[in-house]
DNA sequence: AAGCGGTCCTGTGTGC
DNA sequence: TGCACACAGGACCGCT
């Protein structure tokens, strides 16, 4: 669920609630997450004090003292949300992390897709799942450059090329196909199509929608919850994710809905060559 | 060997 | 109303 501007946003929030403060105490209620919650989860988080909280791709760095990272991901139904301790329970609350706050972060995920660990920096930078992350659309290195040699050489889908955490690290269905709306690309064309014009307008387009979208707190669609649980509101800005067989905004062609391997990809017919 | 499809899991919406 | 089924924002695995 949460992509970019969706982790941005929690960081955001978290950032600004964590820093300096310290844990308490934490509680493990389900350890069945994408990886197993560690063993010694709970102990190594035990009265640390947060320095900083980061976004690397889709995953949630909060940074400890001591050297360590308590790294979450958030998969596709997630939520880290930092409440009043008061604040009742609920189903599928899998991890609770204490503040000296008297407020606590929960980590909650009904479909279990997410994981939350903890490691030492080094260990972090060394880990294939953060070691291997593409370039970050706010890079400079995110380049038209980048993107045509990217896809020039691949026979995939552009939206799929756009998906993949290893060349871009961020991008989800959503922001794929809002990209490519924009840059008048069709998510069906091949890689080795995109020709240098298109790969510069992918370029310009992309860190401009995910400024918009972290503008107004990301897309809630369902699930997605920022660091305090409120809605984001970048659903309503949407032009063609979930929008099939509504009218383009820009020239009122039905928007078409095809299907990509196990996932809908979106698109105008006649804004999207 | 890159690229695709299936799979993990629960909740929600749709259609009969 | 109730039931069955399809589908969902991610990412890994294994097959071809």
């Amino acid at each position: 669920m949460p992509e970019l501007p969706e982790v941005e946003t929690i960081c955001g929030n978290l950032r600004g609630l964590l820093r300096g403060r310290r844990i308490i105490e934490v509680e493990v209620l389900e350890r069945r997450l994408r990886n197993p919650v560690g063993e010694n989860f709970a102990l190594e988080l035990q009265g640390r004090a947060v320095l900083d909280v980061e976004r690397k791709g889709k995953y949630i760095l909060v940074l400890l003292e001591g050297k360590m990272a308590w790294v979450s991901h958030l998969g596709m139904s997630g939520k880290l949300i930092y409440v009043d301790r008061e604040r009742p329970r609920e189903r599928h609350d899998h991890i609770i992390v204490r503040f000296d706050s008297g407020r606590e972060v929960r980590y909650h995920d009904p479909r279990r897709f997410g994981l939350s660990v903890v490691m030492s920096v080094s260990a972090l930078d060394r880990w294939p799942q953060i070691r291997d992350l593409g370039v970050d659309p706010f890079d400079h290195q995110f380049s038209s450059g980048y993107l045509y040699t990217v896809a020039r050489t691949s026979r995939r889908r552009i939206v799929d090329i756009l998906m993949d955490q290893k060349l871009v690290a961020g991008l989800g269905n959503i922001y794929a196909n809002e990209i490519l709306f924009r840059a008048g690309i069709r998510p069906t064309r091949r890689g080795w199509r995109i020709g240098r014009k298109s790969a510069m307008k992918i370029a310009h387009v992309t860190p401009k929608l995910l400024r918009e979208a972290i503008h107004w707190r990301g897309t809630s669609f369902s699930d997605y919850r920022d660091g305090e649980d409120r809605e984001g509101e970048f659903q309503n800005r949407l032009q063609v994710y979930n929008r099939d067989g509504k009218d383009c905004l820009i020239c009122s062609s039905r928007i078409k809905k095809v299907r990509i391997g196990n996932r809908g990809a979106f698109y105008c017919p006649r804004c999207q060559k």
